[in-house]
RNA sequence: GGUUCCUUAGCUCAGUUGGUUAGAGCAGCUGACUCUUAAUCAGCGGGUCCAGGGUUCGAGUCCCUGAGGAACCA
């Protein structure tokens, strides 16, 4: 059986359907309930009850399973990954109703009327006194009892995957919860929320690769957001007092099962704040979508990760030293530290100034350890142009990356508001950007000049989402948490859209 | 970027040391069955073994190249 053989079949099928006199595509299905709402409604009453008082209703969903014998069918259909029975019997349908009974397929979609029942089981059934046919499926489903396991399949094809693996559904509708989630919890603590251009003259926010793109009425290049920090700063410029956006950023980097080029962030702003603020922000917003998971305590891999407040804090040198096993002395010289990254067998570590090997370091002794909630403060400036020193220190930068998992999750800084001090941090990026690292910031001389109409202190926060859905539903790759992950394209088409370019 | 692994029917998977015409379950088709639930029973059909090349009397199996995917490392 190829799939233009059951297409043939099922086209056959729908051939006899419409010569009952059917509207096979109809534009409406009766329908008085969905699935979850029988199940929520009527989950409680017995047999008994449901034959004494007798409840009709009409529902619709997709037929999932198929147990015909003879004069009687009994199917399963679903909706949203929820399913319910539907006993159909010769004698309680009119002969035409019964003809297409006989003619559904797996697949197909149907509207039931009729009595909800207990079987001899004791399973929730509805009684089928009227059946109206409302969609055909012309190719099969994946296997009813394994579901469908390959993976590229199920990233490409995610209809199918949704179809077949009901925990797929849970975990959007668990990801749709969360981010409904932090919109609440921003709007408790008064967070505007606002949306800034994906489209940017100048990609700015971020030490990333930009997507570019070219605008052809106005004829000029365009980025797709590495971030929207600098736009949100902005607005923190013209007078907002705390505002957040959540959207997608876009990196032109590589794949992994941390990273897709396009990802979720949130990003908020708080005029009058400073690290402190955000990191309590920050720890609340993980505990309170943790709760809302189902508790403080969420399982991840095979480890259990806790997001009781507060979480630990530590510096990025302090990290180091400990995960590293490294004496914390060497890392306040410089001899030392590109000794430990010769060690390490860092690139180019004669062009790598001292803060920006501290960073590779970290990465390469800490950054997958850290599996339990924690804030690194204190990085080396080098990493971070768009963030406060420290004071008495200006060389370390009031910020933190919070991580979680072994993964980065947010990041956060006392933002610089010095205009001078900023275009002079722009300068040296720009003098990276020469030398050659094209992931170095670009010169965005109107954010300068916003700066320079004066700017408040601030506390700004990112934070990536589909990292935290990953944490909250336990999922191992982040394509398990993105409908539609970025695949490569395949060089064959798949069935109709092949067929119908060979018919023409 | 490097290493390893995977790709066999629409789907889930077997396939021995390289040896007959590549198998099973689900799905499909025909028939039986008025409370089944991975329904059951009888019968039938279904293959570009990812692609190309090579070794061999003989390749799904061994070798090379390529494509797509997965995992690990940097």
């Amino acid at each position: 059986m190829n799939p233009n053989q059951y297409r043939e079949v099922r086209l056959e099928k729908l051939g006899k359907l419409k010569a009952l006199g059917l509207d096979v595509w109809p534009r409406k299905a009766e329908r008085t309930h969905g699935i979850s709402d029988i199940i929520e409604v009527y989950g409680g009453y017995d047999g008994p009850a449901l034959e004494e008082h007798p409840h009709t209703v009409s529902v619709m969903g997709r037929i999932v399973a198929y147990r015909d014998s003879g004069k009687t069918a009994f199917l399963n259909i679903s909706e949203a990954g929820q399913k319910l029975q539907i006993y159909m019997r010769k004698d309680a349908l009119n002969e035409t109703e019964w003809e297409v009974v006989r003619l559904l397929d797996m697949g197909d979609f149907i509207s039931v009327t009729g009595t909800l029942m207990r079987t001899k089981t004791g399973e929730l059934t509805v009684r089928a006194a009227r059946v109206q046919f409302l969609s055909k499926a012309l190719l099969p489903l994946p296997e009813k009892w394994h579901g469908l396991q390959d993976k590229e399949l199920r990233y490409r094809q995610r209809y199918l995957d949704l179809v077949s693996n009901p925990e797929v559904i849970q975990t959007f509708v668990l990801r749709s919860k969360i981010l409904a989630g932090i919109r609440h919890y921003m709007e408790q603590q008064s967070y505007l929320e606002v949306e800034t251009p994906m489209m940017q003259p100048i990609p700015g926010g971020a030490t990333a690769r930009p997507f570019t793109t070219h605008h052809n009425a106005l004829d000029m290049p365009l980025y797709l957001r590495i971030a929207p920090e600098l736009y949100l700063k902005r607005l923190i410029v013209g007078g907002f007092h705390k505002v957040y956006e959540i959207n997608r950023n876009f990196r032109n980097e590589g794949l992994s099962v941390r990273h897709n080029p396009e990802f979720t962030m949130m990003e908020s702003y708080a005029a009058g704040e400073d690290l402190r603020d955000v990191m309590v922000l920050t720890e609340n917003l993980f505990a309170e979508m943790a709760a809302l998971c189902g508790g403080l305590d969420r399982p991840f891999g095979d480890t259990t990760i806790s997001y009781a407040t507060p979480f630990r804090r530590l510096s990025l040198k302090d990290a180091i030293a400990e995960y590293g096993q490294i004496d914390r002395e060497r890392l306040e010289r410089t001899d030392d530290i590109v000794h430990l990254a010769r060690e390490a067998h860092f690139e180019d570590i004669e062009k790598k100034s001292p803060g920006v090997l501290l960073g590779e370091l970290f990465e390469h002794h800490v950054e997958k350890q850290l599996i339990q909630p924690t804030f690194i403060i204190d990085y080396p400036i080098e990493l971070s142009p768009l963030t406060k020193t420290l004071p008495g220190n200006d060389m370390f930068v009031d910020r933190f990356e919070l991580f979680i998992g072994g993964m980065e999750l947010a990041n956060a800084y006392s933002e610089l508001n010095d205009p001078v001090d900023q275009l002079g941090r722009f300068m040296s990026q720009m003098g990276e950007r020469e030398s050659g690292n094209d992931e170095a910031m670009m010169l965005d001389l109107d954010f300068v000049n916003a700066l320079e109409h004066g700017f408040p202190p601030t506390g700004g926060l990112g934070v990536g989402i589909d990292r935290m859905v990953m944490l909250m539903t336990n999922a191992a790759s982040i394509r398990d948490v993105i409908l539609f992950p970025l695949m490569r394209p395949q060089t064959e088409q798949l069935g109709t859209a092949n067929d119908a370019n060979e018919h023409e």
